[in-house]
RNA sequence: GGGCGCUUAGCUCAGUUGGUAGAGCAUCGCCUUCACACGGCGGUGGUCGCAGGUUCGAGUCCUGCAGCGCCCACCA
């Protein structure tokens, strides 16, 4: 039913992006909010007319997987080894982990990957998810690897991707660099240190610092060019404390003034602003952080450690030589006491610090050889792009363009990591067993997806492997994001399938939430950009996230995720997409149960409803009667007004107005057909024939929405499926309804019965007894309808008109708009 | 520090181009009536965050402020 359509012209093709979720994860509520969403749009496209081509994918690649991997099978990665064709993890996880080879790591990901992927599906098919399931890709997949190392090299053939050693943001743990787009945050602890410098004449300045432990890496001071305190001492050199380093005193405009004393260290390297003043000021490497975030050896007195005292100063540096940072900063913070050059105590204050987002320590600053793709020249280019696209909600541009305004720097690509797509390089080994890093060996594109570490690039033999005059593959993977910025290429087929690329690209809708449009957004706006000079899809629509009821975002870690399997089993699908459905574009929602029961409460009515119109049969005909013409006039409405929220993909919007429509036929108009159906004569064949059609277009507006009790209605009495019959047109309404029609006799005979019924409560009237009109005010719009009221309609609330009945005209705005009869017994 | 959004009934939220404040839930009451008790109908309930401004008229437009949330930002 939900297969795409191959054959479809490109004009008939609505193509989606989807999100291929984590599945290293499990799927949360969150989930079942935004992907409801996603299928709301496809389903009522399909309804349309278009080919929709909708696929799941499953992001399997990266990091939180092989966290997953080394903890189930208690196993850990070694790209060293060779591999072992006959390995079997253990049942248990060993107590100290096993190392096996890459790609026998990747056998394992792939195996776990893939019992999460068949319970995934289980819960999509659940929810009613109208994917095509026959187009399933996984980002770790080999088409996603051929793809990801296709763009690569094609990046690399064009001179927008290269390699470059430079410092880098780290991550000491995982041992990875890692993007900007990867960074956050986090408010931690610190403290000022107060630090002495010796001037050349004798005497001291001061600086303040919340890194002491890095005194041994600091290469300069740096101040404010026209800060009036230190214009005597740019260009002089000055005396680092406990290793007797001699550094210059720099002026530069990002010192700032305001901060501590207006002077500061600059170490390699403690953070970014670091690395802008090393860059621009042309200053040299000392550093003393591992990749493991230990303080390395280091031999002072060697070249690029000069100290006064290079005794002294190895003595200092021993005591934090392999310590980590923090115990390195306890240590040195003893040491100053001891020498004097801490003036006063650490004063504590707490300030931002950088994380890898997946990190649990700080962030450094390490000098490695890593891949990037140009994207600082792009800036301009990309705002247009941005521009270009269609945002649904419109605002959330603004965090496009704010993310594109503060980069600051190339997109690193390449992870320490190992379950990831590997970069398809080789380098040529010297005579002297040493990586020639610029004479790079490359696959050819009908090679690809290779794995360096177990393919042989062309001319060469597994035996040359490592070898001097032989080869070595590169040994890193691609960051996660390169692979995913590359859906739409791995989804539409590129330079796989040219007709369905041809028939797909670029996309139409890219549904996601707000907190990854500078990752996935961005990323795929500037693949596409790069490799086909366009936006990778027209529109963008930005779910919101599903908040607990203390407006905190639902999490695991705060033990607020309620398992969507069970969610779906208590209230039932199609009231678990009612809920989500009225969560509108971009905006956060509230997880509530009370919603959930209204969704249920509206399919059961639905069912009921459908039951009562088809216990009538007629042979279809025009609809004739006044009343049914006023009806379906409103309705005529509806269709007009679901569709184009539809169309502008506020799909919220689209059910309030379908689900206020249905409650008033209910309430109001199937009361009023009541009495009307049993006569044998042309109005109850106008009332069948037009309750029937109101039915069929109502279940096709909710099947959407509400796929699952649509198609049991409509299978009762239609041919074919619900979610492959024609969404509804105001075309369609106005061949069965004959005759022009208004829908004010419509609403005001509704609005008579609700003020009876009103009346009736209020005055505990039962139903049984009759009532009679003695007196209505109508409102100008209103009083053309009277005359067409009838007895026999009003008749369903077992209320007549009296014959001194007496109705009056509303006295301009001063009588309520509500029309008001007096009800007497 | 910059950007974006939100603030309307006890709760969750609608409110199109300015024109008498809306829905559902909750609460209270009524009703077995030939689709529906897994129900129906109705009632109560609001200085639209605050202060100015524009206007005949402001929940809506403008300015400022406050609170909340999110995104971003130079770790001295």
């Amino acid at each position: 039913m939900y297969r795409f359509d191959r054959q479809a012209p490109r004009e008939q093709v609505f193509a989606i992006d989807t999100p291929p979720p984590t599945v290293s994860g499990s799927l949360h509520v969150g989930h079942v909010f935004s992907y409801t969403h996603t299928d709301v749009i496809a389903r009522y496209q399909r309804m349309r007319g278009r080919a929709v081509c909708y696929p799941m994918g499953w992001d399997d690649n990266g990091l939180p997987t092989e966290r997953r991997v080394q903890n189930y099978y208690g196993v850990r990665c070694d790209p060293s080894l060779p591999y072992d064709p006959t390995f079997v993890p253990p049942e248990t996880p060993a107590k100290h982990p096993i190392n096996i080879s890459r790609p026998n790591f990747v056998e394992l990901c792939a195996r776990l990957t893939a019992d999460d992927e068949v319970v995934f599906e289980r819960l999509w098919r659940h929810l009613g998810l109208s994917v095509d399931w026959s187009m399933t890709y996984a980002t770790i997949g080999r088409d996603a690897q051929r793809v990801s190392q296709l763009a690569f090299l094609r990046l690399l053939d064009k001179g927008r991707a290269y390699q470059l050693e430079a410092p880098t943001l780290w991550d000491v743990d995982f041992r990875t660099a890692v993007a900007q787009a990867e960074l956050e945050d986090r408010e931690m602890p610190g403290a000022y240190h107060t630090i002495r410098f010796a001037k050349p004449g004798g005497g001291f300045l001061t600086v303040d610092t919340t890194r002491p432990e890095l005194i041994p890496a600091c290469v300069a001071l740096v101040a404010h060019p026209d800060d009036p305190r230190y214009q005597s001492l740019f260009g002089t050199t000055v005396t680092t404390p406990l290793f007797g380093v001699s550094v210059p005193v720099r002026a530069h405009a990002l010192a700032d003034p305001e901060k501590g004393t207006g002077i500061a260290m600059i170490c390699t390297f403690g953070d970014v602003t670091d690395v802008v003043w090393w860059r621009e000021l042309a200053l040299p490497v000392r550093a003393v952080i591992q990749a493991n975030g230990a303080f390395k050896p280091v031999t002072w007195g060697a070249p690029g450690w000069e100290a006064t005292d290079a005794a002294q100063a190895q003595a200092h540096y021993d005591q934090l030589a392999g310590l980590s940072a923090v115990k390195a900063r306890t240590r040195i913070v003893e040491l100053l006491r001891e020498s004097g050059d801490l003036l006063g105590d650490p004063r504590p204050i707490t300030h931002h610090v950088k994380f890898f987002e997946k990190g649990d320590r700080p962030l450094e600053i390490v000098t490695s050889r890593q891949w990037f793709i140009q994207t600082m020249n792009e800036r301009q280019a990309l705002l247009a792009r941005g521009q270009a696209l269609q945002w649904h909600p419109e605002y959330m541009r603004a965090r496009f363009e704010n993310w594109v305004n503060g980069l600051n720097g190339d997109w690193c690509i390449s992870r320490q990591r190992f379950f990831g797509v590997p970069f398809p390089v080789w380098y040529r080994v010297r005579e002297d067993g040493t990586t020639d890093v610029d004479a790079r060996l490359l696959p050819t594109e009908a090679q690809l997806p290779v794995d360096p570490s177990t393919d042989v690039p062309e001319g060469f033999t597994q035996a040359q492997r490592g070898e001097p005059g032989g080869f070595v593959g590169d040994p890193d993977v691609m960051d996660t994001w390169a692979t995913s910025s590359l859906t739409p290429f791995i989804v539409c087929g590129w330079e796989r399938d040219p007709d369905l690329f041809a028939r797909t690209y670029p996309m139409h809708l890219r549904p996601q939430a707000h907190d990854i449009i500078r990752t996935w957004l961005f990323s795929t706006v500037l693949r596409a950009h790069l490799e086909t000079d366009t936006l990778p899809w027209t529109d963008t629509a930005i779910s919101g996230w599903v908040l607990d009821p203390d407006r905190k975002k639902m999490s695991k870690s705060k033990g607020n995720v309620v398992t969507p399997m069970a969610l779906l089993e208590e209230h039932g699908s199609d009231a678990v997409r009612y809920w989500a459905a009225k969560g509108g574009p971009g905006v956060d929602t509230a997880f509530e149960p009370g919603q959930m029961k209204v969704g249920r409460r509206l399919a059961i009515k639905l069912l009921n409803a459908s039951k009562f119109v088809l216990m009538k049969d007629a042979p279809v005909g025009p609809v004739t009667d006044a009343y049914d013409l006023s009806m379906l006039a409103r309705l005529r409405g509806v269709v007009a007004d679901v569709s184009r929220a539809l169309d502008e993909f506020d799909y919220a919007s689209a059910l309030r107005v379908a689900e206020a429509f249905f409650w008033s036929f209910c309430d109001d108009y199937v009361e009023m057909v009541k009495r009307r159906r049993l006569a044998d004569d042309g109005s109850a064949a106008s009332a069948i024939a037009a309750s029937r059609l109101a039915l069929s277009i109502q279940l096709r507006l909710f099947a959407p929405f509400l796929p699952f009790v649509t198609e049991e209605v409509w299978s009762t009495w239609q041919v074919g499926s619900v979610h492959r019959a024609p969404w509804p047109t105001v075309d369609e309404v106005d061949a069965r309804a004959s005759g022009s029609a208004d829908g004010r006799l419509y609403t005001l005979t509704a609005g008579i019965l609700a003020a009876v019924r009103a009346a009736r409560s209020l005055k505990k009237i039962p139903f049984s007894t009759p009532v009679a009109l003695t007196a209505l005010h109508l409102t100008p719009e209103h009083r053309a309808q009277w005359s067409q009221v009838r007895t026999d309609v009003l008749a369903c609330c077992n209320v007549t008109v009296a014959d001194d009945t007496v109705v009056r005209d509303a006295d301009g705005t001063e009588l309520s708009a509500d029309v008001e009869p007096v009800v007497g017994g």
